[in-house]
DNA sequence: GGCATGATGTCAGTGACCGACGTCAGTCGC
DNA sequence: GCGACTGACGTCGGTCACTGACATCATGCC
């Protein structure tokens, strides 16, 4: 017999995302969370760095993916083509499986503000973690923020499709790429000349 | 006489900066903020929704300029070429006179996760009203929110950049614009072949 | 002169978060 | 098999961001 529970981050997690979708977030007290679980609200708080973090704990796993598909990209690479393995390792990590559990977590970001915030503050970790990933494989520093913004970019844009189309995200995360690559082009042939 | 004196958001702005920058953001007090102009902390928070906020207020302006550039942009313009447009007119919004403001702004929000987070948030909200203004022009929707984050990051990139070398946010704009051309072009030959 | 107005002050409260300290079941060295 | 140690937790007290309700009072309008 232990003396407690394992998992403690995962069932505050649990009964937080539960809360959160019926009382709301801000409705919803951080020593609820630890009491639905039979935890006090300090002990919440040696979990989770913030209240938002509960929500987005365990996206360490999806950046690994980024940086996993990094290293699969061949050694002659493009920046943007190292980029686009990197999303295709990441779309593996959303099975379509998940995707209610992704909407009921995305509504309860949707309506709060402070976590949209945190959201993109995730986001924005990503493409310079990607970022650094690119440079360590000899990227140049400006090339290397650009391919790794642009992926965050297309990451994002995509997961939000992802949630509401029914095709996969491999697929979706390409498409958006795809015509990223395409409105370039287009500036490139209008913009250049002029010079 | 005037019973107050005008401008009170703004003295709090300026107040709060300099404390920020002598003290800390976090070992100062919005109630010290709103004592150094002899007003109350109520007050502090009827001029200001949050206490970052008295970092950020302002910056609606750039919005503005960003609109106002695209606006100026030529009927036939591409996206990106709107964008482009856009970047040029939020650059005059940053003239050489206020890099030694902006560099204390940005020390202090650099030492700060908090205001990290609000800081790409209301990149995020630019990018996203930017998109607006596209898709009001006609703009596919998947093109604009791309075009419109793209100049989102290269504005963030060119920025930071404004604020360590000494040349024009114009021309830095252009260049990181003129890169993320450059990256996509390389992509689109070497993606696109292979399908 | 009286009255509406708007910016402010006062007060009391809630909830996020933190530091310090105590507790206790399991683990490890001997 | 015992004592020191550790790690996860509880308790307590406190700070500070933020809010709603209500009072105040110069200004300007009628």
């Amino acid at each position: 017999m232990v003396r407690w529970e394992p998992g403690t981050a995962e069932r505050l997690q649990k009964a937080a995302l539960e809360l959160f979708a019926t009382r709301g977030y801000e409705q919803t007290t951080a020593a609820e969370i630890a009491q639905a679980v039979g935890l006090t609200e300090r002990t919440f708080f040696r979990h989770f760095s913030d209240k938002r973090e509960v929500l987005f704990q365990g996206q360490e796993l999806l950046v690994q993916a980024f940086l996993d598909g990094i290293d699969a990209a061949p050694a002659e690479a493009s920046p943007l083509e190292i980029v686009a393995s990197a999303l295709g390792s990441a779309a593996s990590f959303f099975p379509d499986e998940r995707r209610p559990h992704s909407r009921t977590r995305q509504s309860i970001i949707d309506r709060n503000p402070g976590l949209q915030e945190r959201e993109q503050h995730k986001l924005t970790t990503l493409a310079t973690t990607v970022a650094d990933a690119l440079r360590a494989r000899g990227v140049d520093e400006l090339a290397a923020k650009l391919a790794a913004e642009s992926g965050a970019t297309v990451f994002g844009i995509a997961f939000t499709r992802w949630l509401r189309e029914e095709r996969s995200l491999d697929d979706i995360s390409a498409d958006v790429l795809a015509e990223l690559l395409l409105l370039a082009e287009e500036a490139a042939q209008a913009l250049r000349p002029t010079r």
